[in-house]
RNA sequence: GCGAGAGUGGCGGAAUUGGCAGACGCGCUGGACUUAGGAUCCAGUUCCGAAAGGAGUGGGGGUUCGAGUCCCCCCCCUCGCACCA
């Protein structure tokens, strides 16, 4: 059946399509204005993609998503902002390249042009006059712009520590880009190296980011949750206990000050500085470096895998406790995490699981501090595991009967008044490590000088190019560092011989502000224009996968608010509304991907069915947030829509260009023309309401009803005939623009249907004349009786008790109540 | 373990606020038109039952005239965080 068939239908999709995106593309539809109406623009954005060469049906659906938006907000009369752009830097594209030995660059540029080509056949409204490539000088000359902001507010500094090491790749990663353990890209475990690198302060907002999340209501719920803890604020105390030999203060961290007599030992991570301050004898020095040693091998999957196992090695050294003055016991525990709070732990174990798990292995003393309640007493000899709840203090001196917040208040008053402590925030959020030791990104516009050190490249050498080497394999140290062209530099400060900075940058720096150069996206000057940025600001809707929740979601809010802080931006959150899509999966629900071979491209639906069959298949199969297993099947249903009843409806126009402004009134109209018109009326807010929610499935669905009940033959009106036609094409144009387009200029219209306007609907005409109300007996439904719209309760009862089916119920028994929803229900309570 | 979300016919999924459960579509069954049907059109299709009627939204309880929707307990699935002191 095929193509012999289908082109001998009169719908020839390959032409219709080919000449509407050829007249869009004319026409300039989707250019964007310059200048919009602040308070009539609609921003639009779709997170830009990795120029991997092809589309698949993850990208398709996301884009289509968008694109029903956008064309929908246009017919709405807004100033429409739908760019488009590629996030072409980056380990994806130089494996790839390194695996075709094809040059990163070369690779990149071929690919953008083969997805641009696809995407335009996809007849998606991009605005491709605003497109940006993060990989090309004109865009990360900015990208290093950004960064020496940043470096000059001091939100970009150099430090050496431990890392996440990539052994595969051969990189550093963001704690954003390890998945339990893994490097999110590979798979491979992640190890611990001891490096220099760049970091921006993002912990310096914090705060921000969190709280303003409660300023963003159109987020979705889960994405708020998941940055809040992956930010995770706790607010505690931190306590100064003294090392005993050599009178050095240790500052711990604890949210629960209340347990602070409990202490019996103290756990230092393997990590952690201190440590080689501590005047341990040569035996226990061993012992402990030993130890290191070994919890550095460990990857972090191991050290947090076995939850209930815990060691670690005692230092043979013992600290004071401010509070109580005991003696306490000095180990290393890889359980303890270098990287949070002070990277030492007060262990209690009486109080703290962990401290519980590490303190029995070791024989260490437990000590309870805290009961239940008055009543209650713990015992530790009988204790199976530690009590953690709150309760009053016990064994804590001056602090005995405290309990809870009050205790908490009291312990953290008294560190703070005699100076052995201090009310603390700590969050999880670390500050971002962005340098890579890699080829294929955005180099970091940094000179190393040996008497200034780290100098700020010029912005008038703006922008320090990639220089294009043949050997970008890794080998642990950025390829740049080996092309002496490139790292020769002379000091900006004092003129000396210097070096540039070898590393790139994380891809993510380069994402963190694309929207806003989609705002000026040919300007020379500047990354934007303010002016045009804040006109277009913010993005009314970002619709992109979930994956992105805990990181480029908060990256590019950190960097908006950086950019509103040096006075480039005016409004703090860079999105008003979220959108996170499903993913697209096969039939038996794997996620569609190259290396399990099941990914179906959208090329094939496409070429076989029409994109605009393709695109309502996928709209139509589950509503957009939903996880989609794409099915051939899917697309049966929708064909026959478009073929059999969208396409003929031109058909059935009379041609007589109706006033779409006219509402009928009910005197007007014979019954049936009635009907239908407060069915279309009905339909029109329908499709409104799903596609404000982007539910197409159901504004489909709405769509297919009008059209099945829609019989011409019965409307004698040309005017209201007229309407009909004209209206559902209009509502169709969102989610179909081509088959649209070619049915609004058939009947005769020769300016875009995305011009026209969006059907309003008769706030008269949306409920029928005649209304079905249920009538329940004792909450069981045994009628439903048809009475007029404006029908009083006492006519619809007197209707209830005229139906056979309701007196046959309620004969013998004692009615006890009555109660009447209007224009839905009647529901009679009956005894007896 | 903690946190979030979900569980509805054979299937994808409907059902803004408690108010006729299963819209729309797929599939299936029957029929029409046909040399033919993997085209098209019409009808039927939650389950049990010939019907009247009954049961029914993961399971159990509750609130209510009325619960897919609200509350409590449990089961299962998906996602996120996983020693954060």
């Amino acid at each position: 059946m095929e193509t012999g068939e289908k082109s001998g239908r009169k719908y020839d999709f390959k032409k219709v399509e080919e000449k509407w995106q050829a007249r869009w593309e004319r026409d300039g539809l989707f250019r964007a204005a310059d200048n919009p109406d602040h308070n009539n623009k609609f921003y639009m954005l779709v997170m830009f993609a990795y120029p991997s060469g092809d589309i698949h049906m993850g990208h398709f659906r996301n884009y289509i998503i968008g694109d029903a938006v956008a064309r929908r907000q246009m017919m709405l009369g807004k100033d429409v902002l739908h760019p488009f752009g590629w996030d072409a830097f980056g380990l994806p594209a130089e494996r790839a390249a390194i695996q075709r030995g094809i040059h990163p660059n070369d690779w990149t540029v071929k690919n953008i042009e083969v997805s641009r080509k696809t995407l335009q056949k996809v007849g998606i409204s991009f605005d491709w006059s605003r497109e940006v490539s993060s990989c090309f000088p004109d865009y990360y000359k900015w990208t290093q712009w950004m960064f020496i902001e940043l470096f000059k507010k001091g939100l970009a500094y150099r430090q050496r520590g431990y890392v996440n090491w990539c052994p595969e790749d051969k990189t550093v990663l963001a704690n954003e880009q390890v998945k339990e353990g893994r490097c999110e890209r590979c798979g491979t475990l992640v190890e611990k190296k001891d490096q220099i690198q760049w970091y921006f302060k993002i912990t310096a907002y914090a705060d921000r980011l969190i709280d303003d999340l409660d300023k963003l209501p159109g987020w979705p719920e889960n994405v708020k949750t998941m940055q809040r803890e992956w930010i995770g604020r706790s607010r505690g105390l931190e306590i100064d206990f003294t090392v005993e030999a050599t009178g050095e203060k240790i500052a711990v961290f604890t949210t629960r000050p209340d347990t602070v007599y409990g202490v019996t030992f103290m756990a230092i991570a393997p990590e952690a500085e201190i440590l080689r301050r501590l005047k341990m004898t040569p035996d226990s020095a061993a012992k402990v470096a030993e130890y290191k040693q070994m919890a550095l091998r460990r990857s972090d999957i191991e050290r947090s895998a076995a939850t209930g196992d815990k060691d670690g090695v005692f230092t043979g050294q013992y600290a004071i406790n401010p509070y109580s003055g005991e003696r306490v016991q000095l180990w290393v525990a890889d359980y303890v995490l270098a990287g949070y709070g002070t990277g030492v732990v007060m262990g209690v174990p009486g109080h703290d699981t962990r401290d519980w798990a590490f303190a029995r292995k070791y024989d260490i003393p437990i000590k309870i501090v805290i009961h239940p309640n008055a009543k209650t007493t713990l015992d530790a000899e009988t204790m199976s595991d530690a009590f953690v709840e709150y309760g009053p203090m016990v064994n804590s001196g001056p602090f005995n009967g405290k309990a809870g917040e009050a205790a908490i208040e009291a312990v953290s008053d008294y560190a703070e008044q005699k100076g052995v402590g201090r009310r603390k925030v700590n969050y999880k959020l670390k500050d971002w490590s962005i340098s890579r030791q890699r080829y294929w990104g955005c180099p970091i516009p940094i000179i190393h000088c040996e008497k200034c050190g780290p100098q700020a490249v010029p912005e008038g050498q703006l922008p320090v190019l990639l220089p294009r080497v043949e050997n970008y394999t890794p080998k642990g140290r950025s390829p740049l560092a080996d092309v002496p062209e490139f790292m020769a530099a002379v000091c900006p400060k004092c003129g000396g011989k210097a070096e540039r900075d070898p590393d790139t940058m994380d891809t993510f720096v380069c994402s963190s502000w694309y929207y806003l150069r989609y705002c000026d996206a040919q300007n020379d000057r500047a990354p934007f224009d303010p002016k045009k940025a804040n006109a277009w600001l913010p993005i009314d809707l970002y619709v992109g996968g979930i994956t992105h929740a805990t990181g480029h979601l908060i990256y590019f809010r950190f960097f908006n608010k950086f950019l509103g802080d040096i006075g480039w931006l005016d409004c703090d959150e860079p999105s008003e509304r979220l959108f996170n899509h499903g993913m697209v999966c096969d039939t038996s629900g794997e996620v569609m991907s190259k290396s399990k071979g099941n990914v179906v491209s959208p090329i094939d639906v496409m070429g076989r069915h029409g994109v605009d069959i393709a695109r309502l298949a996928m709209y139509f199969t589950a509503p957009s947030e939903k996880e989609v297993l794409w099915s051939a099947d899917g697309i049966t249903g929708v064909e026959k829509f478009v073929l059999n009843r969208l396409v003929p409806l031109v058909q059935s126009y009379r041609r007589t260009k109706p006033d779409l402004k006219r509402y009928f009134k009910p005197g007007e109209l014979s019954e049936d023309e009635r009907a239908i018109y407060i069915k279309l009326n009905q339909t029109i807010r329908r499709v409104g309401e799903s596609m404000d929610r982007l539910q197409y499935n159901t504004a489909i669905s709405a769509l297919m009803e009008l059209l099945r009940d829609y019989e011409p033959a019965k409307i004698k009106s040309d005017a209201l005939n007229d309407q009909i036609v004209l209206k559902a094409i209009q509502l169709a144009a969102p989610m179909t623009p081509h088959v649209a387009e070619e049915l609004w200029e058939s009947a005769g219209f020769s300016q875009s249907v995305f011009k026209s306007g969006w059907p309003e609907f008769d706030p008269d005409a949306v409920q029928g004349d005649q209304i079905e109300i249920a009538v329940q007996i004792n909450g069981k439904l045994r009628d439903t009786i048809k009475v007029a719209v404006d029908a009083s309760q006492v006519d619809v009862e007197a209707a209830a008790m005229a139906s056979g089916k309701v007196s046959a119920h309620l004969a013998g028994k004692q009615v006890i109540k009555k109660i009447y929803v209007p224009g839905k229900l009647l529901s009679i309570v009956v005894k007896g």
